[in-house]
DNA sequence: GATATATTCAACCATCCGGTTGACGATTTC
DNA sequence: GAAATCGTCAACCGGATGGTTGAATATATC
């Protein structure tokens, strides 16, 4: 076990979790939904979000047989705060911001849903 | 060999790694220095400086037989702007954000990381 | 109750990661 | 030139990581 911070970079250090987490953004969704865009295993999705839960990043609630996964972005303050230590006041250009989530959701395979505008 | 996101992610979850990169806000700072307060070899702390430069994080440069590392805080720039996308939390000076985002309609924005091709 | 669906568990595998030690090349100093 | 210092390289090791497959467990449906 290491610390949360670690546990949490080392989460978002995964394409395929950082996309799961980008779907995530959009709606909560029940595990088999977030591995169908995805070219493996139900299993390694499955770890995937333990993964992520492990960090704080998702939660998983059970509802009959769905287990319904939700982005708990408060997880990633403290990325945010420890980031923000290194003088990065800069604000974000959003425009740059929507093509960087764009080129997150491609990134990861050809299968990936093409988000319509959000 | 990953996306540039991966990387950084990756070279920031480990706490060794972290400490050393709060070390460098300070001053640069040569290699046995940066080694010094740790209790690990030399060549452990050579790999995680060679991690951190490969993600872009820190340049090193050699000046007679000593190496200086420098911190590139420009290189957290995509993983503050891929936070930036879940919720919008930064604890960044909201009016300076407002005010750059003011200024953002007058004039074009500056230019953001190159995006990680897939 | 039988069957289908949703998800995890367990075992396994290859590779990566973080550390060690010892040797090596480069540079400064004596 | 010899010796000390700086840093990396190479080989090695144990444990973590990311994937697989197949069995197991709930729940829903017929």
């Amino acid at each position: 076990m290491s610390d949360p911070l670690s546990q949490i970079f080392a989460a978002l250090a995964d394409p395929t979790r950082r996309a799961i987490l980008t779907m995530l953004l959009e709606d909560d969704m029940a595990v088999t939904d977030v591995a169908e865009p995805f070219e493996m295993s139900l299993s390694a999705i499955s770890k995937h979000l333990q993964v992520l839960a492990e960090a704080g990043l998702i939660s998983r609630e059970k509802r009959g047989r769905l287990i319904w996964c939700r982005l708990e972005p408060d997880a990633m303050r403290a990325v945010s705060v420890w980031i923000q230590g290194f003088g990065l006041f800069e604000p974000v250009d959003l425009d740059a911001l929507e093509r960087f989530l764009e080129a997150e959701l491609q990134e990861t395979g050809p299968s990936l849903p093409v988000e319509p505008e959000a």
